[in-house]
DNA sequence: GACCTTGTGAGACACTTGTCTTAGGATGGG
DNA sequence: CCCATCCTAAGACAAGTGTCTCACAAGGTC
């Protein structure tokens, strides 16, 4: 197993937006990030998705003048990273006291209480014959 | 208010010590998280309480010969402020995604569902009134 | 062909994190 | 008094992060 590659909060910030355009190059990335109150200068954002591809995050392909970047990791398996690290650090990778204490401190609209009420009918519904989703 | 201060990894086990004992000395603590798997030198230790005091996280008290450190934030306040910097960063600050994904990817035994449908329940009932703790 | 414009590559540089070494002060046994 | 301990202070040092400067290449313009 290659090693998990940390993410710092910089690079993360320029892989969402890969995420939201699908592809980008240096300018393209800067001009999005900027637009959405960042400042950087070009040559940041290059540096970043310099370092996001070393760590095999992203991919660039050369089209024409300019390299095309393209995520190489969902932002699922990215949150799936993050809330698992807070888990063990936390958590005792005990996820039902995180949900305990996630409606505790950020109580939820009634919408969106109805559609966790119906995960965990599902969930316990269905306790040994379905499996997917 | 001041700085939000960063917890790196190391120093978050330190802390931990401390929440569980209460308070400690450095050789107290190296001696619980040596006992716990880590691998530090009295020295490691020595400097991550004294980072954790230049944050303002933890407080030191000469006894005898020497300090004690007790901590100066909370476990709670430290899983808000990671949970708040996960939404932050990753779920658009919406609470209810989260929650959603972790049960998705994490699911809870019957007996946590039911607590989690419990608070949901009181959640949604005293929209208005109660303010329990 | 000299000159912009847009790109890349290399690397600088300060700060943070992870971990340790070394020097020196206080304490207690002989 | 001298030594072995245990403690703190100071800081070393490599790796990672956050951000940028600078030199230089490829492609058009006249």
């Amino acid at each position: 197993m290659a090693k998990r590659p940390t993410i710092p909060d910089s690079e993360l910030d320029v892989l969402k937006v890969l995420w939201r355009r699908g592809r980008a190059t240096v300018r393209e990335a800067l001009e999005t990030l900027n637009a959405a109150g960042r400042d950087w200068s070009y040559a940041t954002v290059a540096t970043l998705l310099d370092r996001l591809e070393n760590k095999g995050l992203v991919e660039s392909d050369r089209k024409e003048l300019a390299f095309v970047y393209t995520p190489a990791i969902s932002e699922q398996e990215v949150r799936k990273r993050r809330v698992d690290g807070l888990l063990d650090k936390l958590y005792e990778g005990d996820p039902g006291l995180l949900v305990l204490h996630l409606l505790k401190s950020h109580p939820l609209d009634p919408g969106q209480a109805s559609r966790v009420r119906e995960v965990l009918d599902e969930m316990t519904a269905s306790k040994s014959s379905k499996k997917k989703g």
